[in-house]
DNA sequence: CTACATGCAAATGCTTTGCAACCTA
DNA sequence: TAGGTTGCAAAGCATTTGCATGTAG
């Protein structure tokens, strides 16, 4: 456990808004200047693997980080990419559903909602594009 | 609606296997060698706002795409890749669950599975690594 | 004839990697 | 002092884009 080590994982925890690698990197320079942003990737591995935070894949998206290991569902705003932990219990029986439905072994599910963040929703009524 | 549209869109018809564009554009090019890649990424853009075929984003994976337009989920196998169609009924309801527990303005919604198709699953048994 | 589509190549953006120097247990 | 870790720079890979040419309607 480096000082990097470290410094990245208390900066991902104490605002967990869900940060891509280089939001994270901007963050943690602020501590630590001299560190590089394959250390942060690196460490970001690592962490996952030690099942202290996790990854995010989310469609259409970069990377993004959760400062939490427990498995939750997520928002994402089409407008400004920001990511919001999603307010919805876990779907605890849905992979039974598969069972015997499909030729492939099933591991895990992920559900993604996208919508509007509040200010990317004002933005659109401001400029007059509701629908899109 | 060009020759490389039509060759497009019914070679992504076909065989709907989900391919990437890379791989439609492999099997597009032995129709028409001298399509570049460029045009197909082009074209099914162009296809997906027609609303002909559809772009799946799926977590940690490049994308792919759908030659149809119907909306449902998905099987990824996490060790070659494939991509399955998910025997399982749309969650209509779902987003509702969300009304009033967030902020966000929720415009839809992606249910995704990932295992192991029966091809990597028995590679796994052989190489004695099962719990990867 | 005009607008849009193409092929090609270069550029982009995120992420990973090779490597020599550097810590740290 | 041995093994993992770092900073830096370069490479990798999927995707997008600029531009001159070509083609469909």
């Amino acid at each position: 456990m480096t000082r990097q080590r470290q410094v990245i994982l208390e900066v991902l925890r104490e605002k967990n808004n869900h940060p891509s690698a280089d939001e994270l990197y901007e963050r943690v320079r602020t501590h630590l200047p001299r560190i590089s942003l394959g250390t942060v990737y690196r460490n970001l591995e690592v962490l996952c693997e030690l099942g202290q935070i996790q990854k995010l894949e989310l469609s259409g998206s970069l990377k993004r980080f959760d400062g939490t290991p427990h498995k939750h569902y997520h928002i994402r705003c089409l407008g400004c990419d920001r990511v919001d932990d999603a307010p919805v219990a876990p779907l605890n029986r849905i992979e039974d559903e598969l069972y015997g439905a499909t030729v492939f072994e099933i591991i895990s599910h992920n559900l993604e909602f996208t919508g509007y963040c509040p200010r990317c929703t004002k933005e659109m009524h401001k400029s007059g594009s509701l629908d899109a």
